[in-house]
DNA sequence: AACCATACCTAAATTGTTTATGCATAAACA
DNA sequence: TGTTTATGCATAAACAATTTAGGTATGGTT
């Protein structure tokens, strides 16, 4: 299980831009269990990773959040800041041509 | 140009394993510009990053190298030991599986 | 002679992720 | 009613991989 961890590493941003572009809002267990649940426990995006993540793309000013009580919980929501939508369009782009690439570079192998 | 860099690392292994299977034997430079030749400069594997990656799966086992003079120039040449054909092939199909989740994630954003 | 491509290597620094926690609430359960 | 499970955030030490930046050396080209 989690077959998948190694590979993992440096797509953690996109991964979460790409499904924060396609939901609009997220909080970041949401985006855990949103990628868990859309890959049949093939991607398990962990906590200690993510919210690191989110943090640094805040700061980095591609994200913004805003916090709302739910059920007596808070949830920190995070959205896209439409002044880097395009960035983000390229980045998951470039996301998708590259595992295009490493199936090319694959193939023969397998 | 290079874009990918973020997105290569823990592909590293899994890259030279499967382009050790498909040729049999490489070595180490040969392994960095055939990477990139197969991908149109899309993929550049860095030195730094190759041998270390190389004496590593040597101390594990996984291959074996073994040295050669052409040209008045050394060649370490690496082969996967025939003991873990069967651990590549399941790597790279791992990575390959892989890479289709990703997309299967990202299609949506696109 | 200078330069570039070939061919190997290492090591400090940076970065990203794991692992391991911690806090807190709600709902389910026994 | 007390414990567990799921929800939801967070941080920090340890680990691992890669980058960056150097080093050595040979052969061929200009």
């Amino acid at each position: 299980m989690n077959k998948n961890k190694e590979f993992l590493s440096g797509t953690l941003n996109t991964i979460i831009l790409a499904l924060l572009k396609e939901h609009g809002k997220m909080y970041g267990y949401e985006i855990c269990s949103s990628a868990k649940e859309k890959t049949n426990n093939a991607i398990i995006l962990t906590e200690g990773a993510i919210y690191p993540a989110l943090h640094k793309l805040e700061k980095k000013g591609i994200i913004e959040s805003s916090k709302q009580l739910i059920n007596g919980r808070t949830r920190k929501y995070y959205e896209i800041r439409k002044a880097h939508l395009d960035t983000v369009d390229e980045k998951v782009q470039t996301l998708y041509d590259f595992t295009t690439l490493i199936q090319a570079l694959l193939k023969p192998s397998l």
